[in-house]
DNA sequence: TTCTGTGAACGGATTCACAGCA
DNA sequence: TGCTGTGAATCCGTTCACAGAA
């Protein structure tokens, strides 16, 4: 199909399907089928096939897709067969969470700077980091190409900073503002928003018949996170 | 309208909307249309409109909402017009750093114990919380009438946590673990997963064109980040 | 057989457009 | 005139169902 209208939803899925064929790939698996990969995500055979031919045919009717190849077709696809250089904007306590979380760099994603407005902060170093002032962002930017940003700037700030970003040649953020930022056209914002995810999960919830919540002896755990002997 | 189908994206429109209407009621605003909140959040006014038809009619016709009454109205939807108790299980970086984010609490989330199944671990305070073994989680969440429960342990551990929560009786996780939980019918997963939003990202702009990146003189902040004087 | 790839059918969310009320 | 509330129309993603290849 090759398409130009791929729906958005699909390139969000491409990443879970990257992720759980890196996990076949580990456990020693060469083919895995559409029906299969859909158990392992809670999709539907269909959906995965569908999304897959969107970019191409890279199955084998009757036999399913190869593991490596269909992963290397998928982080072609996406564009994770390279390194992204990011920076990070808001050294606060968010911000340094972000920073030290060590599940960025084994994916490709490197944070290069990192930025804080505060003058306590700035020379102060993070890591392999120095923390330098806003106003070194459009030149960072633009000497090492960065194109992603992350914003963990408090939310009063955050539209600011985006436009700072994005007059510096930033094209995508992920914001963890609980704000809706505006940008131009062909700039793109993702939002992580954990408090805004909770507040709808609680209408799920609001009026949960109340269980009988005494503890049964069952459920107290066993070898659980004991080692074994 | 009031049915029992209610779309879940309308669910997850409503923190939004309450977000913004907090604002506006701190600006001193007292009506707002449909038109301004759309534009506040990039939103079609029909979309608005037609959400809130699903609980009620709060609107006046030709005036607008009213911003204090309907921000009552969706907090009662949403049922945050209460305090929410949290319990957090994996006390690494990942989790310490939510443990600290200052964002739950402002809007009634309280996180009331914290697991891990680290020994070293175990008994260390983290503000005002004891770490615990995993096996307390059963007494813990039937005591203290836990619903939902935050996982920020390492993906291995994820599925095995997940169960044991779930077998004490918490209705909805919120999970950072990058793994596909499987649940029970009735059980709530929302996953906050910033790797895979990047991943998805870079498909938009791995072949972007590269522009000239040079440095204009323009894009050097001037007043932005100095106090005015 | 088995499992992919894909048009066609379906279903559900968004947008339209307008009646109705202030 | 201004703006809500809402059926109807539209749009778009998901699922179906089957032809086709191994």
């Amino acid at each position: 199909m090759r398409a130009e209208n791929i729906p958005e939803v699909v390139i969000l899925r491409l990443p879970h399907y990257a992720r759980v064929l890196s996990m076949a790939l580990s456990e020693g698996r060469e083919l895995v089928s559409s029906q299969e990969l859909g158990e392992r995500l809670h999709i539907t055979p269909a959906q995965i096939r569908k999304d897959l031919s969107y970019f191409g045919r890279f199955g084998r009717q009757g036999r399913g897709y190869n593991v490596r190849r269909l992963l290397q077709m998928l982080r072609q696809i996406l564009g994770l067969d390279r390194e992204w250089p990011l920076i990070l904007v808001g050294v606060g306590r968010l911000g340094r969470a972000v920073l030290s979380y060590p599940g960025f760099a084994p994916e490709g994603f490197r944070v290069v700077a990192a930025f804080d407005s505060d003058p306590d902060k700035i020379g102060r170093r993070i890591g392999p980091l120095v923390i330098q002032p806003p106003s070194q962002i459009p030149e960072t930017v633009a000497r090492l190409g960065v194109l992603i940003a992350i914003l963990t700037v408090p939310a009063a700030a955050a539209q600011e900073v985006a436009d700072l970003l994005i007059a510096s040649g930033v094209k995508a953020i992920l914001n963890y503002a609980p704000v809706t930022l505006k940008v131009p056209e062909g700039v793109l914002v993702r939002d992580i928003d954990p408090v805004s995810v909770l507040q709808s999960l609680t209408y799920y919830l609001k009026d949960l018949p109340i269980e009988p919540r005494t503890l049964q002896p069952s459920l107290t755990p066993g070898a659980l996170f004991r080692p074994e002997p």
